[in-house]
DNA sequence: GCCTGTACCGAGACTGGATCTCAGCAAAAG
DNA sequence: CTTTTGCTGAGATCCAGTCTCGGTACAGGC
């Protein structure tokens, strides 16, 4: 079975997956696939949509599957937009943070620095044990800033 | 009709609808009372199961309109637990993150002094113009540190 | 190359949260 | 009191995500 897909970089992803043990099938390359060709956030619908268009056979419950898996692997990392929609966005497996273009969806990752300073402060304010934090930042990108508001 | 429900403090809730303009209906009294009995976080179906119980002929739909409402007047916050539940927390309308105790549920507002520095250097860095952010934090609440882990 | 155990897969039923529709009702204004 | 308009309940509907299960194909051993 060959799915005939473009030259997106699925390299990150594959590889994870391949350290960790689990199998390289094409299902699963063609999922990276998808995942790889997508520009900032996407959501578990636009691939199904996507496979479902090009007719590459691949049922919904396998794509919810290796998202999930994905993100296990910390490759993919799943948002909530303020909307309450849920999206993934592929990343880098180290800690950071997502910047989300409000307008094009696009996203950038941020390293925190200095932020940690700012959870000892609240833990010590709150004298809760903070043991994880999320920041998601939103914004407006540096391309769609370059062009006049639609 | 009436309610009769408790004491717990309703006004918050009930002023931010009055200074918007909103009908001060029996419904959405009752609601405000339902949430503001609520300690910690809780979702929509929480609300929808104790108004049943109390057989208070609340509509399901009209739940989710009030806590929508609120949630657009800055009362009451949607926030996305890790483990991809959506919960409410009843909050001041000024800007502020969310304390969030993994072990019980209960939450506390923090001021987030310094993390300014930080957006503006992620902003410096990505040359986005960050317009929002969430942070949340997650961890063991001083109540149940105090406690040996169940 | 072939066999075998097991991980993986697709299809479709199922669950549960959230939204929509619409006729009826009740709050605020005159 | 009457009118206007916003609000409400019931239930249908929608949709994301999960589960089940029979069948498939990968990887490792020979």
């Amino acid at each position: 079975m060959q799915y005939h897909l473009g030259m997106a970089d699925t390299q990150p992803l594959v590889a994870a997956l391949d350290q960790a043990g689990y199998r390289l099938t094409e299902t699963r390359r063609a999922v990276a696939e998808l995942i790889a060709e997508r520009e900032g956030h996407f959501t578990a619908a636009d691939l199904v949509g996507e496979a479902r268009d090009r007719r590459l056979g691949i049922g919904r419950a396998t794509i919810f599957r290796a998202l999930d898996l994905f993100a296990d692997l910390n490759v993919l990392e799943r948002l909530d937009l303020p909307t309450g929609e849920h999206a993934y966005v592929p990343c880098e497996p180290a800690h950071h943070h997502h910047v989300v273009c409000s307008r094009c969806g696009r996203t950038t990752e941020a390293q925190d620095h200095g932020l940690q300073v700012v959870v000892d402060d609240i833990a010590r304010r709150t004298g809760f044990a903070i043991e994880t934090h999320r920041l998601e930042l939103y914004g407006i990108c540096p391309a769609c800033r370059a062009t006049p508001a639609r």
